[in-house]
RNA sequence: UGGGGCGUAGCCAAGUGGCAAGGCACGGGGUUUUGGUCCCCGCAUUCGGAGGUUCGAAUCCUUCCGCCCCAGCCA
């Protein structure tokens, strides 16, 4: 009687699937991921080629990784690394076809030759200025270059020669010679080829020439026999230009299929901008967990499964759209909920004596390691008669709404006892520094054998068995939905949070988080998910917050 | 009419002529040794607006309104 969940239903399914039925390309998918190296992926880059890798796993094809490395200013080894680290860290593979743009620079040159000869291409001697200049406007049309109607024979010596490193940087260009009228602006004849001494990455200093992205990319998909090329929106008034390259040379023709790219709240996702915030020293790299890269969200603990799913759910459509960050966070805890071991941690610690627990007597308590997990089984942990609470688990006027410790109230010690608050001692200054309580034996492992009960269960650690830990909480790095969002004059970093980074540096933590490696995600009970970060050592740990848990005692209070 | 796109709930998003899926968020209730998880329930008489076609329209037509992208020898 229950209906089967609908199929997950997009436009771009929906032309793969009637492209498979057609049979064109023989029935044959074959996607591509091509991100330029000049920066590290974020999470919507996570987007696009989940859904490229996606599409092609669903439909039994293939999907190349291919760096669109053409302009090697801009771009750099380092950025390769990284982006292989990144993708494979989400899990995909593209077996052997690692491909470069720049792999194909000698057949692009061929082929740029061809288009010469057959008249379509010409050697352009205008500044960028002057080029600029007779492009027109948006309502204007250009005027034609006076090189357009060059010889063949003429633009071939003079294409050759640039190619030789005859002329110097920016003096000349290949330009197609299509339409200076045309309302697309990237049909009013766009440069194929500037003059441009810089050292490749791969080919080094071979080339003084290299091809401009439009000529390169529509190619390139073409040479890997590419069926399906997903791309974002703002490439639409490219396609045209893309079809005519093609149509000139009659070469394998990809379809070209456009999606809005993914927007999230409190979140930049322009590679520039997240390049400034590490230039600028704003955050403390590209891998900083504030950061939406893969990297920082890597170093952060989101789980990569997290991504994938959340990826999945935002769907894909052309409406640009800005997605609630609230997405991201409910599958990072759907997941890590799933597979985190349990630990308790007391992140602002409060000390509790409890005065009638003989002095010296240390108890080792059962704890479930993960009650979404039976088979992660229990662990010990010690308790004694000092102890650090929570200081938000504590109250001296306590609101009714409020369970947990407050003077005469009596809360369980999760695992361990129940305990009751009878004084609460304080500093000259007034300051809260120690609470005096009393536990009762017959409640140990939390239940009590008259069947009272009690409104709260508390996380604890032992005093005398703690471990000293740094714990780093995170908020978003920018306070504004929209950080794009400024005033005239302003930029997006005047949205940065000041509050995006707090360090705890006196938590305490329950001794079998000891000796865990950068990496590891557990969570800390009542309070979140953490992971140890990179900057952790033997002597001092680190944590990072990945997410807290939902709190609807924070709800409540923030309510008011 | 410079060209190209897009408008379904607070946020994503299905649906493509037969009586508005799902997720997030939000609200209410239950279970609970995490105020977590889990489980119920609620949440668009309406699909940017106005006309029209039709027995019937979010889906077709007309018109209006709004938003996004494009004038790099960046990608």
């Amino acid at each position: 009687m229950t209906s089967e969940p609908t199929e997950k239903s997009n436009f771009i399914r929906t032309i793969i699937k009637e492209d498979i039925a057609r049979s064109k390309h023989d029935g044959r998918i074959h996607t591509r991921f091509p991100p330029e190296p000049n920066g590290y992926l974020h999470i919507g880059h996570a987007k696009a080629f989940c859904l490229s890798f996606g599409f092609a796993e669903e439909f039994h094809g293939l999907c190349n990784l291919r760096f669109d490395d053409t302009n090697p200013t801009k771009e750099s080894q380092e950025y390769i690394d990284a982006i292989i680290k990144d993708i494979k860290w989400l899990g995909f593979d593209w077996g052997d076809r690692q491909y470069h743009a720049s792999d194909y620079f000698g057949t692009l040159y061929g082929w740029a030759r061809r288009l010469i000869k057959a008249g379509q291409a010409y050697v352009c001697d205008l500044t960028g200025e002057q080029i600029r200049q007779m492009r027109g406007t948006l309502t204007k049309a250009g005027q034609p270059s006076p090189f357009r109607d060059r010889p063949v024979d003429e633009n071939l010596d003079l294409f050759e020669r640039m190619k030789n490193g005859e002329f110097p940087d920016g003096s000349r260009t290949l330009r197609a010679k299509i339409d200076m009228a045309a309302g697309n602006m990237n049909l009013r004849d766009p440069v194929m080829y500037r003059i441009l001494r810089a050292p490749h990455p791969r080919t080094g200093d071979k080339w003084c020439i290299y091809p401009m992205y439009d000529w390169a990319h529509g190619q390139s998909d073409s040479i890997e026999g590419i069926t399906h090329s997903l791309c974002s929106l703002e490439f639409e008034d490219h396609r045209p230009l893309y079809d005519w390259f093609l149509e000139q040379l009659g070469e394998h023709h990809p379809q070209q299929i456009e999606f809005a790219r993914l927007n999230l709240t409190y979140t930049i996702m322009s590679k520039r901008k997240l390049l400034k915030l590490v230039e600028d020293k704003y955050v403390h790299g590209w891998d900083d967990p504030r950061m939406p890269t893969l990297s920082g969200m890597r170093r952060r603990g989101y789980p990569p499964m997290a991504i994938r799913n959340f990826s999945e759910r935002i769907g894909v459509a052309k409406k640009p759209s800005m997605v609630d960050l609230a997405m991201l966070e409910h599958c990072v805890r759907e997941e890590l909920n799933k597979t985190a071991p349990r630990f308790m941690a007391v992140l602002k610690p409060l000390k509790v004596v409890i005065d009638n627990y003989p002095e010296g007597q240390v108890d080792d308590l059962e704890a479930v390691n993960n009650p979404e997990d039976p088979e992660a089984g229990t662990r010990k942990v010690p308790f004694s008669r000092e102890i650090y609470l929570e200081r938000d688990d504590f109250m001296e006027d306590a609101p009714k709404k409020f369970f947990r410790l407050a003077p005469g109230r009596e809360v369980r010690l999760r695992y361990a006892y129940f305990i009751t608050c009878n004084e609460v001692i304080k500093d000259a200054a007034g300051n809260i520094i120690e609470l005096r309580c009393t536990y009762d034996p017959e409640t140990r492992g939390g239940n009590a054998p008259d069947g009272r009960k009690v409104k709260a269960t508390l996380h604890w650690v032992s005093a005398e068995h703690a471990i000293d830990a740094e714990v780093r909480l995170y908020q978003t790095l920018f306070s504004k939905e929209d950080p794009e969002d400024v005033e005239e004059g302003q930029d997006f970093t005047v949205h940065l949070n000041p509050d995006s980074l707090q360090v705890l540096s006196d938590a305490k933590l329950e001794p079998n988080l000891a000796g865990k490696e950068p990496g590891f995600s557990c969570q800390f009970e009542r309070q979140g998910y953490f992971c140890v970060d990179a900057d952790s050592t033997a002597e001092k740990p680190v944590f990072n917050r990945t997410v807290t848990l939902k709190d609807i005692w924070a709800r409540m209070q923030k309510r008011e």
